[in-house]
DNA sequence: TTGTCGGCCGATCGCCGACAA
DNA sequence: TTGTCGGCGATCGGCCGACAA
């Protein structure tokens, strides 16, 4: 999974700190948001918080549901010294958001969800992610290749029609909503990298518990997306 | 999952030690239609056999397939005197004969499992487990309420029709059909207990392997059926 | 600019008798 | 008696512009 698709599926408010950085562990918050309880039989003593270094870092994508997630694995760190400042503040370095892509997101209507529609696609999508459409032909039209967060290709037709005129995704659309069983209040993300590559990832909402459907969170300690 | 049912789904070849009966324990046999390799870490010596007294019988059914299976609880059994021959022919009592229920098999044809047909129910099955129908209305038909192994309930229009005229499942048979991915060559089991209420019961056939669909038999001990 | 609606057209589903094995 | 076929009517999916927010 490319780190600049992954960024875009997590949104601008998720923070990963770079390899080598001081992170602070916190093993209660862990396990109050684990989805299986961790295992703190190796942890020497009981301590609210553990001054860690970040060894390694996993960006993820859950296969189930699409959505993004890291594994951040830390090792304690002993403090020496005092640790500096700047030791927290290490992020991963994306180039300077000059190498970041370029991304959009939206969250679903019911008539963008519905099995009988299509998508709108807002203006600022269609003129920044899209390839420009031919506008010399009528209507202007273009199918669209992009990959999901796992690789799949999948097709989209992308047309400029309707009074007033209006980008829409139309033929492949129902097919990707109901087999990533979409509804309206989930996010998609049109992402083109820097080859222009087209990718789209997903963001869910809340969904309420208690159906048969489970959807389960990895158990890992991930960073919120 | 009821007993008479249970049997008529397995069919007549399989036969079920009473709970006290003795029989033969192999592991290689066990071993060898095991899906996960069962763990022999408890047995104390390697022999071929292991003379054993049956603890417990689960009759249950697969909740991905339908097909039934029995799970056998042994105990070894250390032969004091010699065992009577009438140990080992023990059989469970199904009150020889008159309390089991009216079955009938039927293997799908092509037709059956096709998607745009029904269901051709042969007469024998029609007259001997389905409710008789009222042929003084034109046609012949009624609903009829049955179900599965899990005791989910399925609906199915059986009509007397055509020229000239057979039985036929029609609404709620492809139903049916997709949800269990029933395929030509399959088979259907109409069963109708002593109070008169229909079940209905399959039996696969034997899938090609190598495709993406994994359909796991259980690894427990059990009967064939 | 874009969300929702009703219209409408084509594809598919599924019920039917004809016919033959 | 019952398996298969083609016909055909009903239903559904999905593309469309109209219209309003």
């Amino acid at each position: 999974l490319d780190q600049s698709v992954w960024e875009a599926c997590a949104g601008n408010s998720a923070k990963i700190p770079a390899v080598g950085a001081l992170v602070y562990y916190f093993p209660q918050g862990h396990g109050e948001q684990a989805y299986a309880a961790p295992d703190f039989s190796s942890l020497s003593c009981e301590r609210a918080e553990y001054l860690c270094k970040v060894k390694e870092i996993q960006l993820l994508a859950s296969e189930e549901t699409d959505e993004v997630y890291s594994v951040v694995g830390l090792d304690p760190w002993i403090s020496r010294s005092a640790p500096s400042p700047d030791d927290f503040s290490l992020t991963e370095d994306t180039g300077a958001e000059k190498s970041r892509a370029l991304s959009f997101a939206k969250i679903l209507t019911p008539s963008d969800a519905n099995n009988g529609g299509g998508f709108s696609v807002p203006r600022f999508c269609a003129d920044s992610i899209f390839p420009q459409l031919d506008f010399s032909v009528e209507p202007p039209a273009q199918m669209l290749n992009v990959r999901d967060v796992h690789g799949k290709a999948w097709e989209f037709r992308h047309i400029y029609r309707g009074t007033p005129r209006r980008h829409l995704l139309t033929t492949g659309w129902s097919k990707f909503v109901n087999s990533k069983k979409l509804v309206a209040g989930d996010s998609v993300v049109f992402i083109k990298n820097k080859a222009g590559e087209l990718f789209i990832g997903l963001r869910r909402t809340a969904r309420s518990f208690g159906s048969s459907g489970s959807s389960h969170a990895p158990s890992h300690v991930g960073s919120p997306s």
